[in-house]
DNA sequence: GCACCATCTGTAAACGTTTCCAGCTACGGG
DNA sequence: CCCGTAGCTGGAAACGTTTACAGATGGTGC
């Protein structure tokens, strides 16, 4: 049978216990609980007390007092795709260095449940937020500029709206990513986008086609494609390309990069000599899959640590007045998957 | 400059506040809000009021009133690996689903940090805990005992610690794989494993030795390599292995298993027709690289939902007394990573 | 018209801390 | 020898809720 463990919820010593067996007042265990004066033999009492009562001061009692609850909320759409782990973990490291918790949402891109997240700050379950939304609707800037706490933004704001963000340059990404394979000798480069209706995905689909045109190329709407961001979609939009003889699959992220490369193989088109690919993110699986994947780092992790920081500065100096942004350089990382053509083909 | 927003964290609007704009007192404004019954009048006047104040509960206040957070914390070694992920997403969905939000902690699988965490059940901060190690010691065992609050832990734990747990059968899904290779032709089976001091690095290295003898193969410690669980180490593994000249490597997991194919790639070894891989887990990665990965299903989603499940079981009945053990039955999922060796070699 | 009952309401206590304030003790200086 | 002061200590209030209890209100049946 568990023992103490589960049982009384409400059977843990607090401080009165404490001070019930050392012969004190709970204002003096408080004080020697945080090291404030005290008489050398109070605070031996005391301390022993609680030592062998085991003594665990109740962090939900302590947030009460003190207004706040030392933890942090991340929300970000799908907590499979690699890069929001990336920023799970940096701003894990951020928080845990700090002395915050993180508490986690993962909203599947639902507008509902981010905005629900939004309103939530106001229960006072978290210090603060960050929030890593894929649409950005009007009611989004509502409920930012209706925040009862700090958020910081980890995505791109209309400049109007008030609130600290770090962005990351997609724009510019695509188009390292198509000058690139330009460089490299590809003409017919496909494209295998996430949805329209996103800000990534929009921001892409703008920096593949400015690419496009600086290098002199033309913009061909049947070698683009739009589906969501997984491998499987990837893989089918590929596919469905293949029949345009594209001589480059640029995609919006690396899990599509990987499908499209399975596509790819299960045809056995050879990468990059047949077929160049090229993903965004530079997540853990741009080194996953053969051949590695040239990706173009839009910094999550970056993006994930400095959110974390620009919100606990923010949680140190609730109204400084001007919101920060700060945008992540995107870089491009070179790998085999796309080296030069094959000479003939 | 962020208006009303970040400011006085204790500017607020409280219940206090709402009765004196109704003009009522605070335990009518609580009735109210909690659906109990009032007079009509009342109702509306204390909605009004709550609606015109923008009122949110303090869930803080009410955890600290009914000795509950509806939060509950995972603790996991490593959220890069993707079958840590697919619990984590288990358990939110199941979490969620229950009205509960969920703490993350990684601990990078560090001891202390585990033991701390466990600890930290007693600052009454999450409703119960579910963590998964990878080592356990004695002090996590003792740990376990002493816990303050309800803990379902995934792993494999002695029989007589009394506490609920969810296993995966690692030993019989090690097995799976290797009888499946040895099924298909392969007879010089290598096998790149965790580190050996930990229970899944343990598990498997038992089921790969079993079943050799099962087959009649002999065990050469040659074709053995213990390393850590990421990618490069298991190209590195791999590598090393391939001057033993296998016809097959298994490994302890995905992430190990796509790393030796990137290094049979690189040597230009063909998959499955010179050697056969397989990995364990059949998380996303397994589908993720060419050829698609023959893999161990060890339920990590089952496992999660299930421990999440057994958590919340327990949240409702405290004290039930015997602790549950449920064993998610491996599954192996047969890719193009295994099929047979080509006729010759 | 009165007593009774049901319904609703307000007061106050409680959850476990931290912290303000006032009182106590002991000490040293004049 | 007395007083001022420094150093500790305990009482009590406060954080924002929920809820037990008792009091108020209104309606109904006689």
């Amino acid at each position: 049978m568990p023992r103490t463990a589960a049982s009384p919820q409400r059977g843990q010593p607090t401080i009165v216990s404490i001070a019930e067996r050392a012969g004190v007042s709970i204002a003096s265990v408080s004080r020697v609980l945080n090291g404030l004066g005290a008489r050398r033999d109070t605070v031996e009492r005391v301390e022993r007390a609680a030592a062998e009562l085991g003594y665990v001061p109740n962090a939900v009692a302590r947030s009460l007092k003190d207004g706040r609850t030392r933890q942090l909320t991340f929300a970000m759409p799908d907590i499979g795709n690699p890069v929001y782990v990336a920023m799970v973990r940096a701003i894990q490291s951020v928080a845990k260095a700090a002395g915050y918790r993180l508490l986690l949402h993962s909203t599947d891109a639902v507008v509902d449940d981010e905005l629900a997240v939004l309103r939530s700050l106001g229960d006072r379950t978290s210090d603060g937020l960050i929030i890593c939304p894929i649409r950005i609707t009007d009611a989004h800037i509502e409920a930012l500029r209706a925040a009862a706490g700090p958020v910081v933004v980890i995505g791109s704001l209309p400049d109007e709206v008030p609130v600290d963000s770090v962005r990351a340059d997609s724009v510019a990404g695509a188009s390292l990513a198509v000058h690139h394979l330009y460089e490299t000798g590809r003409r017919r480069i496909a494209f295998v986008n996430g949805p329209a209706d996103t800000v990534p995905g929009r921001n892409r689909h703008e920096g593949y086609r400015a690419a496009l045109a600086d290098c002199g190329l033309t913009y061909d709407p049947s070698l683009v494609v739009h589906t969501d961001f997984g491998i499987e979609s990837g893989a089918e939009a590929a596919e469905a390309l293949l029949h345009r003889s594209p001589d480059a699959v640029f995609c919006a992220n690396d899990q599509l990069a990987l499908g499209a490369a399975r596509a790819l193989h299960a045809r056995a088109l050879r990468i990059p000599e047949d077929v160049a690919v090229a993903g965004m993110d530079d997540s853990a699986l741009a080194q996953a899959g053969w051949p590695p994947l040239t990706s173009v780092d839009l910094g999550s992790t970056e993006r994930g640590r400095r959110a974390a920081e620009l919100l606990l500065e923010r949680l140190g100096a609730p109204d400084s007045p001007t919101p920060h942004t700060t945008t992540a350089p995107p870089r491009l990382v070179v790998r085999a998957s796309t080296g030069r053509a094959a000479p003939d083909a």
